[in-house]
DNA sequence: GCTTGTACCTCTAGTTACTTGAGGTTTTAT
DNA sequence: ATAAAACCTCAAGTAACTAGAGGTACAAGC
């Protein structure tokens, strides 16, 4: 029997966000003691450990909520599972894509200013005039 | 003078968004009708095409709060510009560094699985077990 | 000058995934 | 028995908007 702070502990989720899981209804109501203080037990462990990595992957609440109703029903969740993370992939590699576009714009931005230049400021004017940016983004 | 839709078409902002700027004191209260319809001239127009840019390349509403502030005091902005913007280029070179070992790990997790098969999901297993994985993420 | 349709107005609440804080109670250790 | 640490609930705040309800103004055509 874990009290929250234990919980919290060994999944390194901080304690607000277990009760936020709670009251979302991604963490099952956990039982009490008299006084009204949590307790868990080690499938509660093992249900936020699997929530905390699918997070740290990038996955949001609703998909790990499918996720979790899959696994639990336990008939070949196989095939949805690999196509919510296979969505997931996709959606990882467009960001990806995404950011490498500013990251060159960025740097292009950067690489002509010449601090200490009165007046002129090219990060400024670049940012003003999208007319200068050699890609779309 | 421009009415909220004509501005909105001209920047590609839309309507509720610039309405918003206005709230968080992004963008200066505009002219009104008499009948209380918000008119903007050409320099708001240029004002926002910089908030939008400035977005699109992925700048928080802070940055370029900070950047407005900067460029319309004119005493050589440049420095201080230039080190917001590489600040910004630094956090997008984590975020990439980050999604591709999400994208490495996410790939090799569906490259596990093999639809079909019953009761056993590499997908559920992974996300439920962190030692698995091959990089930290 | 009147009517109609489009565009505009304000205000409230919802989104995602939490975090923070106030004010009070329970548990645990000494 | 006491005191510190951990826990409790509830409300509000965060970023950056988006959506909807219910009502008013404007521009064009007749």
């Amino acid at each position: 029997m874990l009290s929250i702070g234990a919980l919290s502990r060994q999944t390194n989720v901080k304690i607000p966000t277990i009760r936020y899981y709670e009251e979302i209804g991604l963490m099952d109501l956990p039982g009490r003691t008299t006084g009204g203080q949590r307790r868990y037990v080690q499938s509660d462990v093992d249900r936020l450990g699997f929530i905390r990595h699918a997070r740290d992957l990038g996955l949001s609440i609703a998909a790990i909520s499918d996720l979790l109703r899959l696994s639990a029903n336990g008939d070949n969740p196989c095939a949805d599972a690999d196509r919510i993370a296979k969505e997931h992939l996709t959606e990882v590699k467009e960001k990806i894509k995404h950011l490498r576009r500013l990251e060159k714009e960025l740097k292009r931005i950067v690489s002509h200013c010449h601090a200490g230049t009165v007046g002129e400021c090219y990060v400024i004017e670049s940012l003003g005039n999208h007319g200068l940016c050699v890609e779309d983004h």
